[in-house]
DNA sequence: TAGTGGTCTAGACCACGAC
DNA sequence: TCGTGGTCTAGACCACTAC
């Protein structure tokens, strides 16, 4: 705890608050970390109505005012809602959460929630290209999958992601959900809270033309993506190209 | 001003602080947006150092906690940099601010900023794609613009784009620079904080083939653009087709 | 009506930067 | 050393929601 404050007595510390054990960040981010453990642990379910900002505060010693600042960054990157004279909920476990690193668009305007086949996933030492993507060393291993999005039944991207082995054990063995990113968070406690996406235009290769029942050198939307924790560490490779018939991908700035 | 302060005196109202003038919205949103207006009408100028928050503060006749809260909105849109111990200045007008909407890197990841060249424009009144795009009535005009962008003088990006001609008097008789939103700014007053992507690859039809050189069919990013002002109000719809040779466009989530 | 989140204040100490 | 922004407190009132 900070001795800053003029008002506390420094005989109470650890008497109830948070301790700092060498970690001398501000408070409220110290608040803010041990809350979202209590969502990304399940310990706090999703649609659960959590204890007012008074009730906080106190178990943490805080005041109010900090722990009101934690409870802000965690409702501004979309961990919890909250509404004036109503409380404050973890953020409820919709398809526009599990999907919101999916920004895809029909014509109307509307979200695509995609369904996915063919899944296949192996495991092998890590490439240059993965190894330069994932941070990783020389001697590190991935899993690599492969998927066939559809949409209505029909394909329209072309998947294939790389993760670290070390971060998701027995993934392989796992009955995979088309929200991979839902996955990672519930199974293996790894939350992506951040996408980079390098975007071009390219013609269909023969396999992928197969795959996506086009002609060869149709025009594709490729998508390279890196996927970040909180922590900012990059934990999934993704190349998806895509044959976007009356749709779109969408990007915000 | 506000009535909710146990603290203050209700008589001295108006006497150096902001007027509310009608405005009921919190003093921090007040005070965020008459600094605002002193950064885009250039009465505080980029790079410029401006008074600390005490100063602030009590220029407004507000706390410091509250001309702090408006001080760190204006620093997270971007107009502001501060720095402990330093002070606080408007955005430097730097080449990586006026292009932070031109979203292109190299193969080495480096920020591409482009020329152009061919630049057209022509006043007509709005056709129906662009008074849904800009939320136009039957009778607005509008400003429409080509031009070729350039890299290293190869064209790589073919542009058009309409602007509402009310919010942009005389823009046809002026010089227009590269940076366009930067242009918006200075001279119209008019800042972009938001942009809205709608991507997509498409095949090359002939007129833009031969205005970036590729054949017939060639696959182009196409990059279909709403730009916002803060007010959340659209004053700019702009579609660019892209040929990106050892080139991308980066989206971030 | 009770309880929640939202706004606001006054004032303290700390960390950092310029001199 | 002095001035800046960054953190933190204690406590007030307001606006909204559920009961």
């Amino acid at each position: 705890m900070s001795d800053q404050n003029h008002c506390r007595d420094d005989d109470d510390r650890d008497a109830g608050g948070i301790s700092d054990n060498g970690d001398d960040r501000p408070l409220y981010l110290r608040v803010r970390d041990a809350l979202m453990q209590r969502i990304e642990t399940g310990k706090w379910r999703p649609g659960q109505v959590i204890p007012n900002e008074h009730e906080i505060a106190r178990e943490f010693d805080v005041s109010q005012g900090t722990a009101r600042r934690a409870l802000t960054m965690l409702t501004e990157i979309g961990y919890l809602t909250r509404r004036q004279g109503a409380g404050t909920w973890v953020q409820e476990d919709s398809p526009a959460v599990r999907y919101r690193f999916f920004s895809f668009y029909d014509k109307n305007n509307e979200r695509i929630t995609p369904d996915s086949r063919d899944v296949e996933s192996t495991i092998a030492r890590a490439n240059s290209k993965e190894r330069l993507a994932l941070e990783l060393d020389g001697k590190a291993k991935v899993i690599r999958i492969t998927r066939t999005r559809t949409r209505d039944g029909r394909p329209f991207i072309a998947e294939r992601l790389s993760i670290p082995e070390a971060h998701f054990p027995n993934l392989t063995n796992e009955d995979l959900p088309d929200a991979l990113y839902d996955h990672y968070q519930k199974v293996h406690k790894i939350m992506i809270v951040a996408t980079a996406d390098k975007i071009d235009a390219v013609p269909a290769d023969a396999p992928t033309a197969e795959q996506l029942r086009v002609k060869v050198g149709t025009p594709l939307l490729k998508i390279d993506r890196i996927a970040y924790t909180l922590r900012q560490k990059p934990v999934e490779w993704r190349v998806w190209l895509c044959h976007l018939k009356d749709a779109h991908y969408v990007a915000r700035m």
